[in-house]
Formats: C-alpha cells, sequence, structure tokens
DNA sequence: GAAGATTGATGTCTCAATCTTC
DNA sequence: GAAGATTGAGACATCAATCTTC
C-alpha cells in the first residue's frame, strides 16, 4: 500500500513535506471549494424554483428511492448523506409532512424506524430527477470529458477513504471496509 | 466515444445528449459530493477542537488576510466565499464580537463597510493556519498527486465558468479571476 | 432610484439529553 | 448498558424589508 495510514499521532508532525500557505497545490484545493459552492448553490435554486424542493430533500430520497423496497434505515440513511441523525430525523419530518415518505417501524428491530417512499413521492423524484439531471449534465458532466471524470472519481475515492479511515470518531466512520481495498487497486470503472 | 479533448472549449454545452439516471459519469459526481461533505466536516471539526474556529470563520478571515491591507469590503467578502449578504453581515458580527475584525467605513464610499483584521486576529491566523493546512496536506494535496491536482484545477475551473457564465443571477457572478495569484504572490500572511 | 449593508422573521443543522428497545 | 431515534436549545444561513449613502 502507500503511505496514508501512518496517520495515527495526534501530533502534526510526522508530514512528507510541510504545506505552506504559498503552496501552488492550494489553488486546486481552492477550485475545488468554490466549485462546489456555486454548483450546489445553483443545483439547489434550480430545484426549488422548478419543483420546489431543497437539493438536500432530493439527495435523501435518492437514497430511499434506490434502496431495496424503497425504504431505508433513519441511519443509514444519515449515513449515506453525511447527516447527523438529528438532522435526518427532522429532514423526514419534513418530507412525511409533505406526503413523500411515510415511517415505519423496522420488522426486524424494534428501535429502528425506516423511511419508506410513497408513492406520491416517486412520482415527484421521477419529475424532479429531470431538473436535477439536467443540471448535472449542463455544469459537471457535460463540461468534463471522460478521462478527467475518471480521475475526478479515483481522487475523491482516496480522499474519503482516507478521511474515513482515519476517524477519530468510530460513529462517524461507521461505513462498511469494502471501500478500503477501492482506492488503490480497483478496476471498478462503471460500478 | 463521448469526449475527447476539447480542453480549451469554454463553452457550456447545450445539451449534447440526455443524461439518465444509470450513468455512469454520475459516479464521479456522487463522489465529488461525498468528498466534500466528508471533508469539510473533518476539517471544521478539527479547526473548532484544535483552535475553537470554525471553518466558515476561518475561510472568511483568510480572505481578509489576503486582501491588500487586510481588509475587505463586505460585498467582495461576500462573493469571494458564495456567502449571501445577509450571512457575511452576521459572520462579521461574530468575529468583531471576538476581537479578530473591525468594522470600518469606507473611505472613498461612505455605504460601504470593510472588515479589518485586527492584530489579535492576524495572531489566530497564523495559529489556525496550522491546523487547518495540516488537514488540507493529510486527506488531499498529500494523497493525490500533482498530476491529478492539475486535472482538478482545470475541471473546477470549467465547472465554476460554466455555472457563472450561465447565471440567471448577475449578483451572483460578479468574482474577480485573479484567484489564481492570490495563493501564489502574496506577502506570506497566514503562515 | 440604485447599491451597500443591516435587521427581522424563518428554516435547517448540530450537540446534548432523553426515551425506547435490544 | 448500548444502540437507534427523537426532542430541546442554540448556532448559523437565507429571503424580504429597511436604512443609509451615492
Amino acid at each position: 500500500m502507500l503511505a496514508m495510514k501512518d496517520t495515527q499521532r495526534p501530533v502534526p508532525s510526522a508530514s512528507p513535506r510541510r504545506l505552506n500557505a504559498r503552496d501552488p497545490r492550494l489553488v486546486p484545493w481552492r477550485m475545488f471549494q468554490v466549485a462546489h459552492a456555486v454548483l450546489n448553490r445553483r443545483l439547489d435554486e434550480d430545484l426549488r424554483r422548478e419543483q420546489g424542493m431543497s437539493l438536500a430533500e432530493y439527495v435523501a430520497l435518492l437514497q430511499i428511492v434506490e434502496a431495496p423496497g424503497r425504504r431505508l434505515r433513519m441511519s443509514r440513511l444519515a449515513e449515506s448523506i453525511v447527516l447527523s441523525r438529528s438532522g435526518v430525523t427532522r429532514l423526514v419530518d419534513r418530507l412525511e409532512e409533505d406526503g413523500l415518505v411515510s415511517r415505519s417501524t423496522c420488522t426486524a428491530d424494534g428501535r429502528g424506524a425506516e423511511a419508506v417512499l410513497t408513492e406520491r413521492g416517486l412520482e415527484r423524484m421521477r419529475r424532479a430527477a429531470r431538473t436535477h439531471l439536467h443540471g448535472i449534465e449542463q455544469y459537471f458532466v457535460g463540461v468534463l470529458p471522460d478521462p478527467d471524470l475518471e480521475t475526478l472519481e479515483r481522487s475523491f475515492r482516496r480522499v474519503v477513504d482516507g478521511v474515513r479511515s482515519e476517524g477519530r470518531d468510530p460513529a462517524a466512520c461507521a461505513v462498511p471496509d469494502d471501500l478500503e481495498g477501492a482506492t488503490e487497486a480497483e478496476p471498478s470503472p462503471a460500478d
């Protein structure tokens, strides 16, 4: 494996080379931040204007749509959209008020609750997806050549693995380990 | 297939082909979203724990540090960190309460207000930058080879240009192109 | 009147505490 | 007692309306 698991020290000492404020590699870093900000803002605006739905709601619903049986445990949802548990509770509250999902206590585990997509929710997602996919195509995949997209995917996979494997907070990285090997030696193209 | 290296094309494509929900190009898109979420969450946690400062505050202060005279108009600050004007007002309120910046009415234009970095603010940034730069190195630039970083920079520049050039909201895209030299040519503030 | 900045009202997310079920 | 979910309190961002200055 390459070097990136040597990060167990609480002290920021063992760095290959010290990053300073003038390092040119900070330019891609900033572009990354700005791109995410303007892009998500735009996608959220488009979704609200054309579909009366926030991007956060769309993303949550998408996870549920794709889950087996179109139902998903609250905690799983929290992990997949990177939101706190309480945040998910309230988000699902709103979706439930809109009649897009309904809650159902988990059959196997009485503690758990599942968010289940309603028919109305499915209908809504079908329409919203048009707007959202159009935006992604217009602003992201449509302007980037495939080889670059592959580089992005590989890079971000590595970033995510790095952050999660380093997790100080065990709860925050409760994510299946099958992402582990994917950093280095994955052929996995189209998923 | 789809993309050949039209690397110089600033054109925000009309709509070549319809993107559907199973398109493999959505995988890099999702990795992008997840990577940003987990990474920013971690950087925010680190900054709060070690420096008692949020990532949003850090980013705002950084813009001020790098501005000429270490002072920046409120509206400029809003643009550069992609935040609403009222959001900036309140963010600067908090920074002012902490004594990290002070407000100063703009000399040239009586309507404008500037956020000016205080000595204490500069000191604080010097310390906070250690934590932040360490995180960026550990989770981002340190795990990505330079050629990939270049691809990311180029890609995201294109994305940002695309979103802004398409701007329905002219106010939201009034941003200088000088992101370029800021990291490179500034008189080493926060390091 | 338009631009820059602020304020009030409101919505959403987070932590800590709580309740329920295992 | 631990895990899953929820609730209350507080922090932060946004829109729309307002005030000031051009």
